[in-house]
DNA sequence: ATAGTCCTTAGAGCCAACTCTAAGTCAAGC
DNA sequence: GCTTGACTTAGAGTTGGCTCTAAGGACTAT
């Protein structure tokens, strides 16, 4: 299959403007022309469109990521680097995930909080400095309900 | 115990011409001044802004913040509002580690086709498209044993 | 008493990542 | 054959969030 800049646009939710600045920036080499030299996506493309996108959410600049898309066409020589380049992400992602989680605990906490001023009117008595030690599970366990809901 | 502009920036960790930008903003109006206009920072101001902080991680923009804390100071009339608030950031925060999941599962599997095509001096022969279902308590033992390394 | 450190202000500068504008090309449908 | 719409380019503008500079005030240690 293969789609043009704004049916990636529509697929990806990425706007065509920034799909453009992506490939300006050389983020996409992978996306190549017609014949009227317009950008043709396949499926391989948006497959690599995927795996930066998912780059960018875990906070990497875009400058590493157009280094890490050179190393994959620098062939089997930069397997090390791109190695190592994900073992480090790994760990940007882990810390993501458990500063995820603890800021999930305080707003929960924040929610209990104001449930129980809510019903007594005032917030004048409620207690608001302890935190209740919820589980890593309590809390995974809500994510899975949330996934639940959202249909993913 | 009270905190100057500097001690609070060493204590987070958040510098001190953010911590004055963030005052200029009205983020934090919870900041007194001593006899000499210098800014002072007591406990309850230090937990306010653990709070902020944890808004602003959350993907909340300075100027939703900055509404929060307005309402923080207009009293028990604005509870359900603020609770309001708090239970779409809970929303967000329980996106963002699922997506994080997400990730983190993407990052697990480019690790392993790496190390395999690393061993075999050549991606050519490493199947890269299917990527492994790893349960969500696989990826929490993951982030637990991240988070005993990092001692937090 | 003078150097050093920490604070003050207003306002300028910077940066990443878009986001859009203007002017133009091309193919399809009425 | 003309309009509509999706695309092209270069380059300008915007946004959010800092980050720093310059000029100056006040306390502390030598």
């Amino acid at each position: 299959m293969l789609y043009s800049i704004g049916a990636v646009a529509k697929k990806t939710g990425i706007s065509s403007y920034t799909l453009r600045y992506y490939d300006k920036a050389g983020l996409t080499p992978f996306v190549k022309r017609d014949d009227r030299g317009q950008r043709v996506f396949d499926d391989d493309g948006l497959e690599s469109l995927g795996l930066i996108r998912c780059l960018k959410q875990t906070g990497m600049p875009l400058e590493d990521i157009r280094q890490f898309v050179h190393w994959c066409d620098g062939g089997d020589e930069t397997l090390p680097e791109r190695l190592t380049m994900f073992e480090k992400q790994r760990e940007a992602v882990l810390d993501q995930v458990h500063q995820s989680l603890l800021n999930l605990r305080k707003v929960n906490h924040k929610i209990d909080s104001y449930r129980r001023a809510c019903e007594l009117g005032s917030e004048a008595q409620v207690d608001c400095d302890y935190i209740p030690k919820r589980t890593a599970s309590d809390l995974l366990r809500q994510v899975r309900e949330y996934e639940e809901t959202q249909q993913l």
